[in-house]
DNA sequence: TTGAAAGCGCTAACAG
DNA sequence: CTGTTAGCGCTTTCAA
């Protein structure tokens, strides 16, 4: 740029203001400096060196748990994703996606993001790449978990939104349920999940889901400590296939498979096939979430508005500074009652008869 | 970090040391450094001015034809962009999606992108956001099109692999045919295409497919002038079905829809499920990409490697400068027939009888 | 093992 | 409308 002002015999300002203030230059000299810019080659300002001056990056990082590659397959957090994408392309700004995998606790790559904030995308509470974000002096916004006081939120009532479901199951007259749930902890364990484990767990929502579904049980006279909670650290169909069949292997006495997202249902439903249960009349299965595939096989599940849950943080997080108090958007979600969810084969029995 | 150093007696520099060369300092030293800074609340090293000063951002810039916010949508971008996050997440580098709608030609978050390098993803030839990418001094890999000199490129050979299709029709005996394509440049033309804006399409790839296929019915004696052509700017299956509607209601003779990507063939599918055409028995339909929806509806279509693609597209930029030669990857594709692809309702007359 | 000096490339005041 | 001055926060020789 040094050498771009001398060729011109102007100021290095005159040419930084030919890129940046057009109304501060005669439109000839900006012609000519732009001109001379691109027979010398010059490319324009570096970004770089142009934020750290301005201290503006342009950008919003994104922090999630899962393997950067893995937020493409889960419809849920594709639609966070696209939301989220959504707020930024209104406000100009980009998205800037944090490698992070699970396992590897590499945290540099948050150090290393130039973003002037960022969206951390349901995490366990004890995530050092969370708290290497928190450590930054950025605007902060989580999505869904975990809750860390201070901070903005955007998330469902999943305390309120699983209980409408569990009274929709003990309505229907299940006692004897099973529960499918995703990762509570860093470290794997597929497996049943011990009362301790539940109610240690590291992911918020995992952890409240749980507690909500005991109270509610609880009400309708299930003792929670009888009924088996079959963990799964990947969140796959096929994982939540063998979570069924590890389950039902066990307790094959269950009326209900209640799973924490529909893709774990889904394997459960899949698994349910494999075994010729038929679904509901032989097994109730639950989901959450409300991915369409869901809708489309008639899933009974709780709907969370995803994509509008990206947008929300988004336009939280650049919004940022203009508020003070820390803000929680609670999202509405909507229990939807599928063809999946009927009262138990025994209770059947005794309404209509064997 | 000079107060920091300050504080602590010592240089900047072994400050900076702290953080980034554990083995030019004391462990002891080490510790007391980062304690400090933990107390006095200096949150590491800027990014930023780290990048400044290393000229390294640590991140690779995505640039994409349609809004940020539909790559989400459209399953083959998603199996790309995953393929991408694949490859950036083993090299432990960052994503930065550019905000950049087809519309808006607000080039202003390219130039803003801090970044080592770029991805730029099925754009017209004649995008500015592309013009703003080249000019930029950082290598850049392009996914599909267009087809720039010079540039390392990823993609299909997709004259061939549209020809085995054209050939594979052309074997069933269809002579009628009709084709729904994307977007065939920058301006909206939802209708009809003259054969002189198919032979100046700005998507090179759009452009090239129905060469080939012009190329290909031609040998079968079938002039290409007669052959109607829908185009769409928006690709989804409801703007697939309204093509398909448009296409039928003009020329309902037609006895094959060839559509460009499987997204359209899905509405095609749909539409011709309306109007009560039976596929394949009354209408073929083919589509290009193989997505999940399409095989599991048996869609005849050209599969090609969507996530390897994006992969592909990483590892050659980040593996940028150890080549001098541009290099171009071709992928290979597969001609999938499933059941939407039969002979035309007079030939199976003339074969089977009415 | 540590420190001093020298910028990376740019823009924001402010003065002319 | 244009130029001067002063850093933004960091890392990297090189010398001690």
């Amino acid at each position: 740029m040094a050498s771009l002002a001398a060729e011109l015999g102007v100021s290095r300002t005159t040419v930084s203001n030919a890129y940046n203030r057009p109304d501060q230059l005669s439109p000839e000299l900006r012609r000519r400096v732009l001109e001379t810019a691109r027979r010398l080659g010059y490319p324009g300002p570096d970004p770089v060196a142009r934020s750290l001056r301005t201290r503006k990056a342009g950008a919003v990082g994104l922090l999630l748990t899962e393997n950067l590659s893995y937020a493409f397959r889960d419809p849920a957090a594709i639609g966070v994703l696209e939301g989220l994408a959504l707020a930024c392309e209104d406000a100009g700004v980009g998205l800037h996606l944090v490698p992070a995998s699970p396992g590897r606790d590499d945290v540099a790559a948050v150090h290393r993001a130039g973003v002037d904030g960022f969206v951390v995308y349901s995490v366990p509470d004890d995530d050092p790449h969370l708290a290497a974000v928190l450590a930054r002096p950025v605007p902060t916004v989580i999505i869904d978990q975990p809750q860390v006081d201070g901070l903005d939120r955007v998330g469902p009532d999943d305390a309120a939104a699983i209980t409408k479901l569990a009274e929709h199951l003990v309505g229907l007259g299940h006692r004897q349920v099973g529960v499918l749930c995703m990762r509570l902890g860093r470290d794997r364990n597929d497996d049943f999940v011990s009362l301790e484990r539940q109610r240690t767990a590291h992911f918020h929502v995992q952890r409240t889901r749980l507690e909500a579904l005991a109270t509610a049980f609880g009400k309708a006279g299930v003792d929670w400590a009888t009924v088996p909670v079959v963990e799964r650290f990947e969140h796959t169909v096929d994982e939540g296939a063998s979570a069924a069949r590890q389950l039902l292997g066990a307790y094959p006495q269950v009326t209900a498979l209640i799973c924490t997202s529909d893709i774990l249902a889904l394997g459960a439903l899949a698994e349910a096939e494999r075994r010729g249960l038929r679904v509901p009349a032989d097994l109730t299965v639950t989901g959450f979430d409300g991915i369409a595939e869901a809708e489309r096989l008639g899933l009974t599940t709780v709907h969370q508005p995803v994509l509008e849950k990206g947008r929300a943080a988004g336009k939280l997080l650049l919004a940022a500074g203009e508020h003070v108090n820390p803000k929680v958007i609670t999202l509405e979600t909507e229990l939807r009652i599928g063809t999946t969810s009927a009262p138990p084969r025994t209770m059947e029995e005794h309404w209509f008869g064997p």
